[in-house]
DNA sequence: CCCTAATCGAGACGGTACGTCATGTCTTACA
DNA sequence: TGTAAGACATGACGTACCGTCTCGATTAGGG
């Protein structure tokens, strides 16, 4: 994400940042506003909607980020509810995994969840080859990061398989809405993943 | 959808379908050229661009499919090599998982595969509503039908919920573009499943 | 101009005109609103000003003009005391071109005079080359040409810089603006007209 | 011109100037660049293109000057074979003006002539009222004078109306662009000139 | 053998969002 | 205070598709 300074640290090779800053407040309000705007009517946001609310010109948004939906993953990114979940406990491995999906379905479900959200990014993604990298690299691989360092036993490429079983089981019955994603789910699907590491 | 006249056949309530017949050969030519534009520029591929190859009026493809989408989702359906994948043999459950998966997976990659127009029509599913029902009931319910069908044992339950593992397994990877879908996987999935079903 | 039907006659070159005929309401409304709009506030006239008012797609004005400038000539020369002067009696060439030169004068001045927006079209004419020979032709040439037939005596060429001239002194004082147009000054450019005609 | 120093000198009634003076270099490159890529590519022109090719910040600019086309305006005047033609010989007055016409002709015909920008410049006057006053002021009215040095016969207002006459047919072609601005041109408007100041 | 009705190719229509461009102002750090 | 750099709010532009509508022509039964 271009709107992200930290990843740019004021090194030797940088240029002197001459001329006027950007204006922090702005960008939090686009963000703001991106937000607000997306979750209660993702189809209705566009650019000049998100610019009219945040008090901004459209170029100002086009300047940082590519598209709106780069703009609405960044909103997403930046909001603490949307840590990843790391403390799943000291119990067995499957439990812990089920932990792991019960959480993480909560913050998809519900009027208030992000699913919906989530649903959209990950369909734009697949006609915007630009935001499927930052999509991949902001937002799905952190979260596969975190998946996998729950899992202590068997061969990375089994680890590597179960994570995307996992995340693959969960988001397959997001996108397609034929199954609830409740406890059950997650305990089969934390099930399914134990039996394919402890597998010889 | 609505293309399909076989199942409104001329019956006793229907009414005496007077005016002209519908031209079947506008309806073929519709579908290979939705079919040949989608695969060789998917971006670019416009309900007029469609009528334009076709040699048809855009009325005529708004008269019979509600959308640019649901006429792709016909022209894939109509093609033989679509067809869901029965046979796997009489090996081991996992056995069977595999080869079903790994001809699954055949149909998805290389320069030929489909994945390109699979991945655009799950992406749009998640913004319209109407084709959501129709890509499901048509596309992804007949082939958890058709894995379902080679789940032997284990509760009902379990059984849908490793056909959501194995064919999410593949939709993650297939969306996120982050890992093969290959030999080695198909067989992890297949082994996560079978654990999934002898759990006790 | 392309809204000008009747300069393309069904000739035996045409096409057989299919699809659906052009909306001469919606010609008519965008004409009228884009007269209204410029002579109420040029500066505010934007395309999109003009098809809202018409109740008209912006797309529906760039089919037929390829510009608002367009547009708005289309619509002068389409109102009826746009009409070019053409009696103006019997007397002396020198009165003749004075009448005809006061009641050109009349058409600009004043507070419903068409003057402000003739000038905007000359001043977009100097940078739009395609706007420049719309403007040239359909404009210019044809109030020339009246004028020019008002002059009897005199070498064409010494006719054609009298037509320049006249013309010239009415432009000069509206697009510079310090002096009047007023019946002295049209008395004074038909008197040196006349004499130049005169001139052996 | 804001931009004229001379006619503001460090006279001893002048504030004693605090802060750092302005820069001259910038003044003149500012004035360069403008000239050069108004003859260049005038509709490509812009602000921003004069400021990068002065090697200079927009701001700096519009500190001295409130558009573009008062840059082009200052960088126009101040070159040299700008200057206004006062010389035209001894003969009768006929010639005089022709000889007249005949020099400024050549200053806006030809591949390096500035027609285009003068004719840019008029049609800018006709949108922007402030511009409008400093190019009657300092670009129309010096020339027009000059002119109407030439006539020493005729009551003053035949002698303004002539003078409106001469530049009057040299500004209709330039910017309707039906008609050479040749030699004979030239005779043509002086003869009529000349017949209007004889009149009685 | 006409009549009524639905289909067809063609293309104009109202509408929405897009991404770009230029303007003139403002803000930073430096000189 | 002037300056280079460049971010900012503003607003018009022209384009791209969408899904609907309207032509005149065609093609079926049903009377």
């Amino acid at each position: 994400m271009p709107a992200d300074p930290p990843s740019s640290p004021p090194g030797p090779a940088n240029r002197p940042r001459t001329g006027r800053a950007r204006n922090e407040q702005a960008r939090r309000d686009i963000l703001a506003a991106a937000l607000a705007l997306a979750r209660h009517d993702l189809g209705g946001t566009t650019v000049d909607s998100i610019a009219v609310r945040a008090g901004v010109g459209k170029q100002t948004i086009y300047r940082w980020w590519p598209s709106k939906w780069a703009v609405i993953l960044d909103a997403l990114l930046g909001h603490a509810e949307r840590k990843v979940v790391t403390n799943t406990g000291t119990g067995p491995l499957t439990e812990r995994l089920a932990t792991f999906l019960v959480s993480s379905f909560a913050l998809l479900t519900g009027p208030d969840g992000d699913g919906p959200l989530l649903r959209a990014l990950m369909a734009h993604a697949q006609t915007d080859p630009g935001f499927a990298v930052v999509w991949r690299d902001e937002f799905i691989l952190p979260r596969r990061r975190a998946l996998l360092q729950l899992l202590d036993i068997g061969r990375l490429d089994d680890r590597e398989a179960a994570v995307d079983m996992l995340f693959g089981g969960m988001w397959y019955r997001l996108l397609v809405g034929h199954g609830q994603l409740d406890d059950a789910y997650a305990h089969r699907l934390a099930t399914a993943a134990t039996g394919l590491l402890k597998s010889k």
